[in-house]
DNA sequence: GGTCGTATCT
DNA sequence: AAGATACGAC
């Protein structure tokens, strides 16, 4: 590699996708001469500022100019770069809490806690999803550890060999999750898709395919559900309730047998709340570089239109996506483990070409022999004997990391 | 040892 | 009061 950018570009993962295949395979040389994955297609200053809106960091223009494409990694690493400093932000205020919490009790978690912090500022081989993920289990497990040891503890306690336990008693809470109304309505889709008595959290997480998202958030989540203790951002904003007759108390809650797997009785605004999912849809053709949504932000599905011989370019990325799998052709059908990205664009978008990326913990998505666990899957489900304009999206893809779902691009449709 | 539902905490 | 954590049960 001839390219003095190429040590800046090198864990970059872009992908390509172009409806002409001469011209994607000369982008692609280009590309990856400078070790990207790329494309292009018919500028749009509409497509582009809605690209840009979208979270895309760079709207290109076709033909790709050669010093574009040099420093293409520069604007990826901006915004990246911008984002670790908010997230370092915020962490530092984080950090700031527990020490005022832990102070002398949990200095070896705190050395931990830094190390991780180290971690986190890598900004060449981290990312935000992954950071979450990576918190929360590590939140988890030290969650694990200290209730094994206070149960331990407890033990020794009862057994007369130790007499305080309390040091052990101090609780560090991570930052919350926020159920956002489109977060609580992917879940609330997942409810139905599992149906009542199936609606177990750990199935709730998978079915939901949110990285950073913890089986025991969706426990606690599913637990305030199923009192209807819970309303969205919205309702909490217009209308407060008064204070509850609704939800059983706790002595009701005891006295009521466990009942597992069951679904939250109320369905209030489902359906409206359904519609937030659905994708942001562009009808023109488009070129750009996707960037990263925000957490907070609804989570729009990688999704992109191609024609079928454009598998023949997704060859060309085949060596760079070693763990992302193909379905061609395939048909998208509504089964158990399927995540909504994926069904929905299936109603979305009938009788297109859909593409999604998925990242799943321990779910088999597709038929795919080359699928393996903790691999994303990249379906290609093209209907045959149909033909597409083109369409052009560059996806800025950390395989290392669970990014793929953070991923916003916006999807185009050809007619 | 993992996951569940519920209780409790912040 | 939302969301995290603790905890006993399975």
């Amino acid at each position: 590699m001839a390219s003095t950018c190429y040590a800046m570009t090198e864990g970059l993962h872009v992908m390509l996708v172009d409806h002409d295949e001469e011209n994607a395979a000369e982008m692609v040389d280009l590309l990856e001469f400078y070790g990207y994955k790329v494309v292009s297609d018919e500028y749009n200053d509409l497509l582009a500022k809605k690209a840009l809106k979208e979270g895309a960091y760079l709207f290109v223009k076709r033909p790709l100019n050669e010093e574009i494409v040099k420093h293409l990694w520069q604007f990826i690493l901006t915004k990246r770069i911008q984002k670790d400093e908010v997230r370092k932000e915020s962490e530092d205020e984080y950090q700031m809490n527990v020490d005022d919490i832990d102070k002398d009790n949990f200095v070896g978690d705190n050395e931990k806690l830094s190390g991780e912090k180290n971690n986190v500022s890598d900004i060449e081989e981290q990312s935000d999803n992954i950071h979450e993920a990576e918190n929360n289990i590590v939140s988890n497990g030290e969650c694990k550890l200290r209730r094994k040891s206070r149960r331990k503890n407890s033990k020794e306690t009862n057994e007369g060999e130790s007499q305080n336990t309390t040091i052990n008693k101090v609780v560090r809470r991570k930052n919350c999750t926020k159920w956002t109304a489109n977060l609580h309505a992917k879940f609330m889709k997942s409810l139905e898709l599992l149906g009542e008595g199936s609606c177990y959290p750990k199935q709730i997480v998978e079915v939901m395919n949110v990285p950073g998202l913890t089986r025991m958030q969706v426990a606690s989540h599913l637990q305030k559900c199923r009192s209807d203790n819970w309303r969205s951002p919205e309702e909490r904003k217009y209308n407060r309730r008064p204070s509850s007759n609704t939800s059983l108390s706790d002595s009701q809650q005891k006295n009521s047998f466990r009942k597992f797997g069951t679904m939250p009785h109320f369905q209030k605004n489902i359906s409206q709340r359904n519609s937030e999912l659905t994708f942001p849809t562009l009808h023109t053709n488009s070129t750009f570089v996707s960037g990263e949504s925000s957490t907070q932000e609804p989570l729009y599905p990688p999704q992109f239109h191609v024609q079928p011989h454009h598998l023949n370019i997704g060859n060309s990325f085949n060596n760079s996506f070693s763990s992302i799998s193909y379905n061609v052709g395939g048909v998208i059908q509504q089964q158990r483990g399927v995540s909504f990205e994926t069904l929905d664009s299936s109603q979305q978008l009938q009788g297109s070409i859909i593409g999604s990326t998925n990242y799943r913990s321990d779910l088999t998505l597709n038929n795919g022999d080359r699928h393996t666990q903790n691999d994303y899957n990249l379906n290609l489900n093209v209907p045959h004997g149909t033909t597409y304009p083109g369409n052009i999206m560059l996806f800025d893809i950390d395989i290392e990391s669970a990014t793929c779902n953070k991923l916003k691009v916006t999807n185009a449709n050809f007619q």
